[in-house]
DNA sequence: ATCTCATATGAGCATGTATTCATTTGTTAT
DNA sequence: ATAACAAATGAATACATGCTCATATGAGAT
């Protein structure tokens, strides 16, 4: 906020009339921020790209979207110590991403959240052939 | 990778039969592994997902779905440094979520990847009403 | 109760990251 | 050329994060 206050508009659109002191854009930039979702939102949606935003984690939910996995075969499948991949466990179970069913002594991982799945389906079927 | 190799199935399942030495589960795990993706594919994900994983890039992100806008005027609607807002529009620059456009001296942002619009407004609308 | 296996967790460390501050680059106007 | 504005960038700082190591919890078996 170091600059001073005068607003640009697109020439091409607007067709010349952008004055510094023109009162319309300014009319635009508050209504842009008018239409904001609340913050909460806006910091649930990071939180939740957040998640899935580092490739330990991105393996988990790819590894679970095939099948679940107690966490001991979790760390075969991903070859990472048992400690690591529980850290990441307890951070998408948090998230609710992820949910826990447990047997006897063994915990049982499956995704929990349908539409993270649709997500991550997505997501990874455009980076595999797009 | 502290703890031996026995295997886990789903007792349910499997009805019965999880032997620690059975070679079957050994097997759905060795599926698994050879069904994942290449590395790079895994770290394109983690890559995409980290960079809308940021309440400010989230917020840049909503902004431009709304409109193009030059620097300096998401600064206004952000209420954020101009610097800050900078090394922001770097960030998804580089990972080719933004893309620019000059005119003159100022530079307009807007979006540059389809999908990535895609998946930002279809989790958007999960957050919003579900 | 004791032992063992499965998982969870706290502390510590090394690395990554978001912002600020100061400065630079690039463009227009005088 | 010089001045003024827009945007970009490097360094520094404060904070977050992912892993390791050691240890704790919890459940079944002896």
């Amino acid at each position: 906020m170091t600059q001073q206050d005068t607003l640009h508009e697109d020439v091409i659109d607007e067709c010349g009339h952008d004055d510094a002191d023109s009162s319309a854009p300014r009319d635009t930039l508050v209504r842009i921020k008018e239409n904001f979702v609340d913050d909460s939102t806006i910091i649930d949606m990071a939180e939740m790209f957040k998640a899935l935003g580092d490739p330990t984690r991105v393996r988990i939910i790819y590894t679970l979207l095939q099948k679940e996995l107690c966490v001991h075969d979790l760390c075969i499948v991903l070859d990472m110590t048992q400690s690591a991949v529980s850290h990441q466990l307890r951070y998408l179970r948090n998230t609710r991403i992820v949910k826990r069913r447990k047997v006897g002594k063994t915990v049982f991982y499956s995704l929990d959240d349908r539409h993270v799945e649709e997500i991550f389906a997505q997501t990874l079927q455009h980076l595999q052939h797009g």
